[in-house]
DNA sequence: CTTTATGCAAAGCCTTTGCAGGGTA
DNA sequence: TACCCTGCAAAGGCTTTGCATAAAG
């Protein structure tokens, strides 16, 4: 939802078609949904909203067009517990999620000390961090 | 496989009795496959170790007992990427997984240090952690 | 014009559930 | 005995896939 970012999309559109991907009116539309959603929708709620600016998107598209997306680096999938995938676009720098447990909401967040702190205890048992997963499960206090 | 961890169960059992849930034959033999895996198996890989034991449990009392086990928080359980759910028993204290991406070993680790800092964190936000995922997804360098 | 993407419907995992019979406390 | 638990098989979510058609470069 935040409005017109429009360059931003261009700018994937232009990397996805030098990395030999086709951009049709169905990815498109899918990649522009995605990055105007703030809220990090599951692909069948990507599905609906796709569907409002272009009826004739089918959810195996929308499925397959999130795993190409995703191959090509454009976008993360996310797994939070007890559902299914939900996904965000991949601008923004790398950041962890707070999940509110009360209402669903996604809250994002980045902590330097943490993602030091992790490469370290790979280090110490001898491993290279290719990525990470950290999610809190809160309630407001 | 932590070999006469008998007590161990035996008082998680108790625990559970006292707790209103009844043991029966197959939650037993379930509970001590998982007591004795170190290896945090899935529904299915411990339904084909619990009928070793006893051939006649099906994979839904599987489910059945897990979802029952996690809900009096005897066992953990652990949502990765990619696949179904893990199991671990919640004996030990808090700890979070290294992922081998490559062999698909889980390690396990503490930090007290980001344990800190996230709780840190999600108080800045207004929030109170209840319990938290992190998973270094790595590589042996 | 060649190759890749799409829609539809069917199939595939993993997990849950309804029901009638069996076991626990 | 009263109630809870089990096995079986069917159904449920989410996601993937085979195939013929349509569209991109």
């Amino acid at each position: 939802m935040n409005g017109p970012a429009h360059q931003q999309i261009d700018e994937m559109e232009q990397a996805l078609r030098a990395d030999g991907m086709r951009i049709t009116r169905q990815r498109s539309a899918i990649l522009r949904v995605l990055a105007e959603s703030d809220d990090h929708p599951a692909a069948d709620e990507l599905h609906r909203r796709t569907r409002e600016m272009d009826p004739t998107v089918s959810l195996a598209t929308v499925y397959r067009t999130l795993s190409a997306l995703e191959a090509h680096g454009v976008i993360h999938r996310l797994t939070f517990e007890g559902g299914g995938a939900r996904f965000e676009t991949a601008d923004s720098p790398h950041h962890d999620h707070i999940i509110d447990m009360d209402t669903g909401a996604v809250i994002e967040f980045r902590s330097e000390k943490i993602e030091r702190l992790q490469a370290e205890i790979a280090a110490e048992l001898g491993y290279d961090v290719v990525h990470h997963k950290l999610e809190l499960y809160c309630r407001k206090r």
